[in-house]
Parts: C-alpha cells; sequence; structure tokens
DNA sequence: ATACAACCTGTAGTAACTACAGAATCAAGG
DNA sequence: CCTTGATTCTGTAGTTACTACAGGTTGTAT
C-alpha cells in the first residue's frame, strides 16, 4: 500500500503512473484536461510519459484533496509553489490563511482519534460501547 | 466564524440551524433526503423545526465531510454511533480502521502545516521564497 | 390586513470524479 | 515479421455531493 518502490526510474506510462499514486487513470487525464496537472511528452503513438515532476505533483494533489482541500484550494497552493506572479504579501497571507485552515483540521482529527480509540477499547472488553460520541465530539459547546 | 451563541434554545427552523452549522440550507434538505440527517417535525403549515441532537449531528457531518470523509464513511460512523447491529468485534476493526486513516491525515497535514508556516516566516523577511515545497511534502521518498 | 422575509417542493446545474465504448498502440512470444 | 493480448487513446455518459433557481406557501411584524 502506498511507496513500494524505493526509487522510480523515469518515464512512467500512465498506468504505471496511477499504480505508484493510488490515482485511477481517468482521473489522472481529467486532472490534465482542467490543466492541474500539465501535460506530458508522448510516445509516436500518443501514449503519455510521465516523469519525476509529474509524480511528486500528482501526490500533493491527491493527499489534499483527501484532506478536504478543494480542486481550487490545491491549484491555489500549487501555483504558490509554482510562482505564480504574487507579491511577497500575497504569498505570506496565503500561507497564512491555509495555515489556520490545517491548523483547525488537525484539531478535529486529534478529538475524532481520540473518540474512534476509546470506542475500540472500550470495545476490547466484550461490551459494545455506548457511546454519546457526538456530543464528546462536535457538541455546540465546543 | 463558528460558535457564536453560548447555548442553543430549541427549536430552530432550517435557517438558523444554516447559521449556526455554516452549512447551508438546500445541503440541509440534501441530508434530510438522502436519510443521513433524521426528517424533523414540522409546524402546522409544514416549516421543519430541529432540536440539538439535530445540530450536533449536522456538525458531525459537515466537520467529517471537510476532513476529507465521505458521506458514506461518515454514514457509517454515524451509525456505530447510533448502535446500528454491529458486533462487538465489528465496531473495534471499524473504529481501528478509522483512526488508522484519521491518523495519516494527521500526519500529513502536519507536514503541510510545517512547509506552509516555513513559506511564510521566508516570506516574512521580504523574499518570495523559492520553494521545492512539494518535494518536501510529498515527493516519492515519502 | 398587508407586506416581506423565510420556507416549501420540485428540477436543473456544478464540481470532481468514474465508467464505459470502440479504436489504436505497445511488448512479448512464436 | 506477425499475431495476440494487455494498455492506452479519445469521447461521452453516469455518479456523488452538493448548489442554485423557479414559482408558490407560510410566518411575522407593522
Amino acid at each position: 500500500m502506498g511507496g513500494t518502490t524505493v526509487s522510480v526510474t523515469s518515464p512512467l506510462t500512465i498506468g504505471a503512473l496511477s499504480k505508484h499514486t493510488g490515482c485511477n487513470i481517468e482521473t489522472i487525464r481529467y486532472y490534465e484536461r482542467i490543466g492541474i496537472l500539465p501535460a506530458p511528452p508522448r510516445t509516436e503513438g500518443g501514449h503519455r510519459l510521465y516523469g519525476r515532476d509529474h509524480l511528486k505533483r500528482l501526490f500533493f494533489i491527491r493527499r489534499s484533496r483527501e484532506l478536504g482541500f478543494s480542486l481550487e484550494e490545491v491549484r491555489g497552493l500549487l501555483s504558490l509553489v509554482d510562482g505564480g506572479d504574487y507579491t511577497c504579501a500575497e504569498v505570506r497571507s496565503l500561507t497564512l490563511k491555509h495555515a489556520g485552515e490545517v491548523k483547525r483540521k488537525i484539531t478535529d482529527l486529534r478529538k475524532m482519534e481520540r473518540v474512534l480509540k476509546d470506542m475500540a477499547s472500550q470495545c476490547a472488553g466484550g461490551e459494545i460501547p455506548e457511546c454519546p460520541v457526538i456530543d464528546a465530539l462536535f457538541g455546540d459547546t465546543h
């Protein structure tokens, strides 16, 4: 599950890229179509050939999506990295805004992790836990 | 931005629920339609009236969605809580599976947080950072 | 009584995939 | 070389999770 091969020797076919990233083939082509993953070079016959940069970028996109960022947010993060035409102040404010959001997500995930673990350990004793879980998690007192 | 009112005195109209949770009205009705949020009682005229339990549940659903869980996953988590017809072993394995995923997400978010903060602080000095960010974040060495 | 906001039930549109269909290409074995 | 089966190609249509009307009804504040 993930990161099996130690080092990837370019170039990768779309199928290989799919296996390495866990992102399915049609999604990869979709990302190209909407311009979030650059179009790679092709073989004579028209098959796509990806390099290490594509691999990294796709990893980043997938992870970000799994963490609840929208494609537009991912696009924003990537354009920071790509050195879009931002002023320093803009970069700073954008990164801080995202960092704040990330921090909030971490906090929420920690709460969720704790409750899940408690549930599992209560359950380990053979009892089905009677859990006021949602209260503990995200009651309006939060 | 969240948690403004100290304590909510039931019942809430759909508009009030929307404001409290940040979830928009059509989404709330959508959740009812797909059966993830129970149908509330109504006024004579047919307007929905929500209680504290709905508020908590909706909070939970929204947070989970923002953290990248699918509605089906949320449904699964909720049915654990609702005391669906699970055996103890099933509850344990499901919660542990989710806990593992949560842990992974936290790890990834921490990486992202660190890089974003580094970027912002580099930038504070007046320089636009030259960042090999993706490498640091999710290079295939991960 | 009369506005006028908030709510109702539809239906249709958007974002982010996902799954074909039917044709072309590539890689391995004979 | 030639075949054969897996992989990829383009294009279109379906799915999930919302989001945005349209046109009508209800709630409430003067």
